[in-house]
DNA sequence: AAGTTGTACTCAACATGTTGAGTACAGTAG
DNA sequence: CTACTGTACTCAACATGTTGAGTACAACTT
């Protein structure tokens, strides 16, 4: 539903390609936003038929051209109007979830090395998270309220996280203490 | 990706309509796994086609006729084999923290108002599971393994929400400190 | 010289989720 | 006795997300 306006809110940084914004939906905002490849041509496409974003074919001698998009003034009104809308939380479908609910279908051991799965994978994205924060935190000076702002979204990240690893380990204890029976 | 099951999963508790399998993904079981009714009807049926749920009409004089769909032993050994599959955990994509992230776009009031919506939202979620909870603590017997599994995933509930509320808190002193700027 | 990796994109098909309207009937409240 | 609410479903259309294949070219490895 906001993949538009998450695209137009990494414009509104610097202009990008198509290519550019799926390697970060893919790499350092993954665990914030993710979107395929396809997903950001799509929707990419659509924003400039719309005139939210114009693009520019750069060529750069020898190397292939790149097709540089940046958000217009539409496309920022269109954003700035999207801000002050009432949005919902995100709905949450969590595999994982529902595993423990239909576990007693399985071993316990099933379900623990799932779980203990899912911890390694909460722990690379904590990683991830902390590493970013520093670039926040490692300032002697007071950050500018953009970065501050864009410093709350790593907390957010760095936070659910954490929440994630703490109720593995408390789902593990309990599946330990089921294993044990 | 998994209303499939989700559905089945609900189904090996016991039986129902397709009415009450969407009145759950609405109401108590909303903040775990949301669905909408055309989409439990149009999931169903393609579970009935593919022989892992089996309906029945039942008349109930007086009533509306109501299609009672009950899980197969085909559907129990597809739920197994998908329990020992490794799922990826859920991807985030939440408004909320894209608004941070161009928040500089728009005053530090609008986003504040935001916040406090998403915080209230928050808190009645996790009333709802801190009512839930209250099932499974307020048992003096200790509780067996099926019920054991059923509660973490309440607890997953409420430490969802109990995080976002703090990061909420965090994120409004952040925002009012920059409106009193 | 051939194969792999990385950049930069397009097309097609399908699965899933959302929105909205429409049918039918029973019970209850004004 | 009419309107509203709740039960119990169906159909259609569209938006969004996923999967997989295909094109093209440059740089680097073996």
């Amino acid at each position: 539903m906001a993949l538009t306006q998450a695209i137009l809110a990494l414009l509104i940084k610097k202009p990008a390609s198509g290519y550019e914004l799926a390697k970060k939906f893919n790499a350092d905002f993954v665990h914030l936003w993710k979107a395929s490849q396809q997903q950001v041509y799509r929707e990419l496409a659509k924003l400039e038929q719309q005139g939210l974003v114009s693009c520019e074919i750069v060529p750069r001698d020898a190397f292939l051209d790149k097709k540089l998009c940046s958000i217009t003034d539409a496309g920022k009104k269109y954003l700035i109007e999207w801000i002050n809308k009432p949005s919902q939380p995100a709905i949450l479908r969590e595999d994982l979830v529902l595993k423990m609910l239909a576990g007693e279908l399985v071993q316990p051991k099933v379900l623990r090395e799932e779980l203990e799965r899912h911890r390694r994978l909460h722990l690379d994205a904590l990683a991830k998270f902390q590493k970013m924060e520093k670039n926040y935190l490692d300032n002697s000076e007071p950050l500018p309220p953009g970065k501050q702002l864009q410093y709350l979204a790593v907390r957010r990240g760095l936070s659910y996280e954490q929440d994630w690893l703490n109720w593995c380990d408390e789902a593990l204890e309990t599946i330990e203490e089921l294993e044990n029976k």
